[in-house]
DNA sequence: ACTATAGTTTAGAATTATTATAAAGTATGT
DNA sequence: ACATACTTTATAATAATTCTAAACTATAGT
């Protein structure tokens, strides 16, 4: 066992999730990265099979992802509207979604100051502002 | 004919798009309020058969709704996973969305500034800035 | 180590939103 | 009125997601 494989297997313990080997696998190809992964379940499957040679069945990927998602390692992020995407970074962030090549890339939440915000209708509060910029090739 | 109907036909056939009953019908209920209209497909079905007793094909709600898109009558509004959602408040403008009830409600363009932007990823232009501001029940 | 059990994986079926098809119906210019 | 292109419609097809139930496996207790 590899030693980010006992790190895994270690967090899935401790959140109550067996240790099972497609979750040990699906961990690494998700969080045994330098910057936050944006990606579908189609994207995930593909990248088990093709750079993995893993042939994890598609209920076990929506089962891992959706366990992960509800244990707080994941975020699910709505852009576009064919599928859902989901986010390692679960931090409360803003993105760029480059509409062209629907790739979404993580704005760090202190490099956006909203000045002014309007009041919440009443009886309701506010839990979390997300801003998107859409953005496109130059010219 | 109603008043707001021949409006509807002069702004069919100024499109480009034949006045069909269909497409009267369904300007009507979607542009003849005062304020803006967030709807799914769904939604929208169910008013017409329940409100207006019209039973058009949920094909042609389909057909009737992009093509209002494409003429830029209506825009799609990315929020939830399961289903699209229109809006028929065309400009740019912010949301709150209530994730309990799944309501979303405008907020004005100059109810929010933005003090600090991220630069754009080099080569990339910004379009567009959509902020939602999620919301629920106070307590 | 053996076993019982609860948790997990899996293939396949079911569901749901959406899009495609193609035949019948309709608006419009002549 | 007629021809024609556009539109509506029922239905089928597609695609993402969820459900099901049987086979498999991790783990706690013996
Ligand atoms: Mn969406
Ligand atoms: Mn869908
Ligand atoms: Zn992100
Ligand atoms: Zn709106």
């Amino acid at each position: 066992m590899s030693i980010s494989e006992v790190k895994y297997v270690e967090k899935l313990r401790n959140s109550g999730l067996r240790p099972t080997k497609q979750r040990i696998k699906i961990c690494e190809v998700l969080f045994n990265r330098e910057k936050t992964f944006h990606f579908s379940i189609s994207d995930l499957t593909k990248i088990l099979q093709n750079q993995h040679n893993l042939k994890i069945s598609l209920a076990t990927v929506y089962n891992t992802i959706h366990a992960f998602q509800k244990k707080g390692y994941l975020k699910e992020i709505n852009i576009g509207n064919d599928m859902s995407y989901f986010d390692t970074n679960t931090s409360s962030h803003h993105h760029f979604y480059d509409q062209q090549t629907k790739e979404l890339i993580d704005i760090n939440s202190q490099e956006v100051e909203i000045k002014k915000s309007p009041t919440p209708p009443s009886g309701k509060k506010v839990d979390d502002i997300e801003v998107t910029f859409r953005i496109s090739k130059k010219n």
